[in-house]
DNA sequence: CCATGCGTAGCAAGCGCTTTCTATTGGGGA
DNA sequence: TCCCCAATAGAAAGCGCTTGCTACGCATGG
């Protein structure tokens, strides 16, 4: 039925084993025979049983990259990046690293399925991006089966997460977000802004955390009394931006800045308010937090804490790889920079 | 060294082949046996190897989704819905399916190796989603791939890119692109339009050639001249709008209308435009194509070709899992609907 | 009281490959 | 001329799991 090594070797009429070292090619094999071994696969359309090569050998070429969102910019690019140095530019057949994405939709038990589903595979590296859930079960599990992983051979790298206490063998690309969020809260605050409409991500999680503890720390530091009543939580999505402006200017009309916690949700805070009929920035500013693709196309062109998402992601790509040193104690923190753009002014209505 | 599934059976007093059907749960196995197999398998923690069972029950569960571009939107929707149809909603570890999802960056070269490579894994299905390479020997060889992937069981589908002659037996989700072009073109001249900017995606796609047919065909329909120096071609991103856009009013100032490849095309020709002092859209209309999430923020909100990404995409995993029935013939047509907003009015300057 | 059968569990033969160890060769140095 | 070694190919033992078939035991029915 289907074409294995043997029948090569039959074909090619050499034993399998040698069949075998002319796939691998690590090992000396005169040209003749090699010649006449290729023909034989191709003539056979011959195709390497995945399972058993990697039962034999016991490795595999599988690296896995775990996504929250893999429609959301934010991690495609990561994604894309951390690929990118995983396949070699060509993309050759042979001997290649296989880099999969898997789409864990930010729920914690699906990235225990896919922790488990690598380990499974015996994967040869696993990266893990963005941000993590701080719910402590959770994260002893997660952090348990990265330990699990590093130990059974995996490299695990983590790309725009803090390291876990469990696992502290796993690489950590750590993203400044604290300080990319008291960067642009400064930055507001030096404006002129006293009345500042936060939009946080979703409760639990060390990206929404550190990015607010950033603007409070901003607040705190300018003797800005921070109002609770202005801080609003919802998922990092353009809807979350829109209802949650309204609720501010609801709440606090004469609010005369809001920072999102990421650009979608700036997008979202900026349609609500020109549906209400206020203008950016003479009326409220606006602040993002990311500076994706897009950001530089609203109009006006998005404040917003540039993270070299790309970077990072080749970074961590390059040292799951093993093709780069790993950072000093295993942990590299990226920062964001400050880019300042048509969205935020001084307040008019001061 | 690493656990087996042999130490499992011997902590709990029972052969290899009673654990191993506790794990796969498709025999009776007595409840207090199961039970004392689950909780060695606790204790040990120990974790299948997923290569030896792959080799031995000569199945896997690995679903691979293949996209263009992971950064892109466009397909990280595709991706993410497929993916939402292959995992069940809870994300359990036993008997689930992996989607992985692999970045080919339009090269046609690693879609060839990914798709060896998901060959060597005997994977379960795969869906390869957006445009197909027109190069011949290209599409032979990717097509060939497919057929022989159907043939080792793999259900295939395609998502957004039309049928393969090569690979009868592939189920196609073809988009309408060129009725999408034709409706697009057609709402620009029934505002008034004649001389209109194209800007096509990068040749020999088929994605590119079939927008730009519709919209010939709604110049011809028209009796509209269609001036090949309006029509510029570049990839699917923001500077190839912008630069195209620059190169356009060159060529025509006269310009009254610019349609791009996609949205992200759009987005840069919109840019270019402002960045010439020219408003939109009373000095130029700007049209875009797929309706990704940023359009209905850009400012004037742009309009563009609606293609229902995540329905197609949930289809497409449906299908690949066999739990909807195939389109008759296994083609369907998807269709887009235009979206009609701000960017586009009646040409002033006419 | 023995034959029949169902519900469970075990045996053992692979699945297709990798790799260690061993065999065979031809050629050069002593 | 002979011996030894480098270069190359083969034999065979697994890698860890699945599964068809067999074996066992107990309850049932004739």
């Amino acid at each position: 039925m289907t074409v294995t090594l043997a029948d090569v070797a039959a074909r090619a009429q050499v034993s399998p084993a040698t069949v075998s070292r002319v796939l691998n090619g690590n090992y000396p094999v005169a040209a003749a025979t090699r010649e006449r071994v290729l023909r034989a696969v191709d003539d056979l359309e011959y195709v390497l049983n995945g399972p058993a090569s990697s039962l034999a050998a016991a490795t595999s070429d599988l690296v896995g990259i775990l996504v929250n969102d893999i429609a959301d910019p934010f991690f495609g690019i990561m994604a894309s990046a951390v690929q990118s140095e995983i396949t070699g530019p060509g993309g050759r057949a042979g001997g290649e690293r296989m880099a999969v994405v898997c789409n864990t939709g930010g729920s914690p038990e699906r990235e225990l399925t896919y922790l488990t589903l690598l380990q499974r595979q015996r994967a040869a590296a696993v990266v893990v991006t963005g941000g993590a859930i701080e719910d402590a079960p959770h994260a002893a599990a997660i952090g348990g089966k990265l330990r699990r992983l590093g130990e059974a051979g995996s490299q695990v790298v983590l790309c725009g997460r803090p390291p876990a206490d469990e696992a502290p063998d796993a690489v950590a690309l750590t993203f400044d977000n604290r300080g990319g969020g008291r960067r642009l809260t400064d930055h507001l605050i030096g404006l002129g802004h006293r009345r500042i409409g936060y939009i946080a991500g979703p409760t639990e999680r060390t990206t929404t955390r550190h990015r607010l503890e950033g603007h409070q720390e901003a607040l705190a530091a300018a003797g800005v009394p921070d109002d609770p009543r202005l801080t609003l939580h919802g998922p990092y999505d353009r809807r979350s931006g829109y209802d949650a402006t309204l609720e501010l200017l609801r709440r606090a009309p004469e609010l005369t800045a809001v920072v999102a916690a990421n650009d979608t949700v700036a997008l979202g805070a900026c349609a609500a308010l020109r549906d209400r009929g206020l203008t950016i920035p003479d009326d409220v500013s606006v602040a993002g937090f990311d500076d994706l693709p897009f950001s530089i196309d609203a109009v006006p062109a998005l404040t917003t804490v540039r993270l070299p998402l790309y970077e990072a992601g080749a970074r961590a790509g390059r040292i799951a790889m093993g093709r780069e040193e790993e950072p000093p104690g295993g942990i590299a923190t990226v920062h964001g920079e400050l880019m300042v753009r048509g969205s935020t002014g001084a307040p008019r209505r001061a």
